[in-house]
DNA sequence: ATTTGTTTATTACAAGTGTTTAAAATGGGG
DNA sequence: CCCCATTTTAAACACTTGTAATAAACAAAT
């Protein structure tokens, strides 16, 4: 048995035309296997559909990962990194001015975060969800986003608020950002009006932010 | 071919002992097909599963229901009627006194028909709604729930409010209902302390209420 | 008691699954 | 040039799936 999990960056040969080739196959499995799992789901997916949009052997997610399995996990570690990468943390964003400007970033950054049209990690996050796997584990749940929205909640409801009602104000709010992940599907066919584009998300980040304010000024004050 | 669509109830043969033996291999099939669905899912359950948990053949799905779509597609007619009947509407349940107690018994309705804990319902709901299978026009999403919260919605935005803005609020509110339904089967892993008995179900229902009756709040005004 | 229609049980089958085996090709250092 | 590790290809395997075919058991009416 080779040993074949050296760094994927060391190689290196200069200026070759032709590319990193020897990964080649290795990413676009990663790639087909995305959408394959994405598109199926975990079981539902087969390896040969996703070695023939691959376009290479059936031999070839036995060889490059080791199984089926083996490659779901490699799938999701690959599609949260992509997903982190396109959505960066700005260290700072929970120490702009306004408590409410802060809710309204961190409500922002968890809805492009939820819904990204361009990514497949809402899709896998959403089928882990509802339908938990042993590679679940690897899955931050947006832990970075939890934590701004935390830190904005806190703020508007005050240093001496009830912890558990904090917590019970940032699962309201994130539940109605998830909430779209989830129907995604069936969506367009209970309101086909609704997009998933940039002018859409900014609408629904608004709303969701005026109702929060909301929401929790009142819960604020019954205390 | 034997035309096996007669009624259900009209043998009736006294005071049998047996019971209705008859019917009772369907209704033993129609329950374990609803766990094995429920569990597993419409592709991953497989019919050797229901009939052994049935305790009946393997031809037995085949020769009642004609396929396991067919079976699954009654699954889903039969669970509905059940919920529904251990959920019923009360017709004056919108003209109870302020709108306040509407929304909240509008919400309470919907929380314990998304989140019962002794139905499958919600279970194979979630899986439909993440994954709507064709079977999946059958149900309707809990419309009369939906139509209870939009009449207290619109009581309390005022008549002359924005339908669109009334449909956003009415969106918020059950989505942070759905939400539970969906991460059911990982929310104990991520939240060990959250509980679906009775007792947090109406906890539950009284912050959602007094979180959308803010959010409410707050859109009204600003308009 | 025999027949007839209905239900249950057993077996077989064709298609699809992930994985294994083994052969062929590839591409650099000796 | 040739060896050798790596990669690709092709074929086969063992297993599961839903469904069909067929036989057996059963119950009631003639």
């Amino acid at each position: 048995m080779t040993d074949r999990l050296m760094d994927a960056g060391s190689q290196a040969p200069a200026a070759v035309p032709t590319g990193s080739e020897e990964q080649d196959v290795r990413r676009r499995l990663l790639d087909a296997a995305s959408e394959e799992f994405a598109a199926r789901g975990f079981e539902a997916a087969t390896v040969r559909d996703i070695v023939a949009r691959a376009r290479t052997n059936l031999n070839s997610i036995n060889y490059h990962f080791g199984g089926k399995q083996a490659l779901y996990a490699e799938v999701l570690r690959h599609q949260v990194a992509l997903s982190e990468a396109r959505h960066p943390q700005r260290p700072d964003e929970r120490a702009e001015g306004a408590p409410e400007a802060a809710l309204r970033a961190a409500v922002r950054r968890l809805v492009r975060f939820l819904l990204d049209p361009d990514s497949l990690l809402p899709r896998l996050y959403a089928l882990e969800l509802v339908n938990p796997s042993p590679a679940f584990a690897s899955m931050g749940p947006g832990a970075s986003q939890q934590s701004a929205l935390a830190s904005a909640v806190q703020g508007l409801l005050g240093p001496q608020a009830d912890p558990r009602l904090a917590a019970r104000c940032v699962r309201s709010i994130y539940s109605q950002c998830a909430y779209f992940m989830f129907v995604r599907k069936v969506l367009p066919r209970v309101d086909p009006q609704f997009r998933y584009d940039a002018q859409a998300l900014d609408e629904l980040t608004d709303h969701i932010t005026e109702f929060a304010l909301g929401g929790i000024e009142r819960l604020r004050r019954d205390r």
